[in-house]
DNA sequence: CTACCGATTGACT
DNA sequence: GTCAATCGGTAGA
């Protein structure tokens, strides 16, 4: 395919999806395409796995305990990423509700559509010092916040950019709405508080997802 | 300045 | 299943 007909079948999605429930737009956010465009070349893949973070009640939201610098982009406009630091690696969110409610969706994993032997070489530059590195199955590639955001090259450059634009970083419309019986429910991965709510929504049965659903 | 913590991952039992 | 590496963000002295 070529790259001008690749890119505009990636259109992307309007800020007035994000304007919405926080859990709404998590769901609809499955089975769309997370699109990636760099210097290397593009990436994309089909979002399999996201958590929904309220803006109230809810004390596992980094902006629980109002605003910083770090979280600032989740009180800008709807529609804009908000990319944060764990434990040395990167994660992905896009913000959703009107500007001032700090709510986003974390987008976890994502099956490989394009650009693959790039999220490879991505993925593999970290662990490249080990010698029988077993080069990254397709699967591994962005199974995970973190991993998915190696294969795409995100850092916090990125934080606030305009998923809107349709350059470098956005999600695009990709779907005919896939059916609620295929979204499975769970607990949220590795929080240690409010662990009780089933915020989590992924793909029932994908291979990309990160880990089964526990309740 | 120091101290603590974690929306993770990869290695290991 | 368990465990620790590792470092930016945050709070507190």
């Amino acid at each position: 395919m070529a790259q001008a007909a690749k890119l505009a079948a990636y259109s992307p999605l309007p800020r007035v999806f994000y304007d919405r429930d926080v859990v709404v737009v998590a769901r609809e956010l499955l089975d769309q395409s997370l699109v990636r465009v760099a210097a290397e070349g593009l990436v994309a893949g089909r979002i399999v796995e996201v958590e929904a973070y309220l803006a109230q009640n809810d004390p596992a939201n980094h902006a629980h305990r109002g605003q910083t610098q770090r979280n600032a982009s989740m009180f800008g406009p709807p529609g804009h990423a908000y990319v944060y630091a764990i434990h040395s690696r990167w994660c992905l969110n896009a913000v959703t509700e009107p500007a001032g409610v700090p709510s986003a969706v974390l987008i976890r994993a994502v099956e490989p559509l394009a650009g693959l032997e790039l999220m490879q070489q991505r993925r593999s530059a970290r662990t490249e010092r080990r010698e029988n590195a077993v080069g990254g199955s397709v699967r591994d590639l962005a199974r995970g916040p973190a991993r998915l955001c190696e294969a795409f090259a995100i850092d916090r450059s990125l934080d606030g950019w305009d998923l809107t634009r349709g350059e470098q970083l956005w999600i695009a419309a990709a779907d005919t709405g896939i059916d609620a019986a295929e979204i499975e429910v769970s607990k949220r991965v590795g929080v240690t508080s409010a662990c009780d709510k089933l915020l989590r929504f992924f793909v029932a049965g994908s291979v990309f997802v990160s880990r089964p659903g526990r309740r």
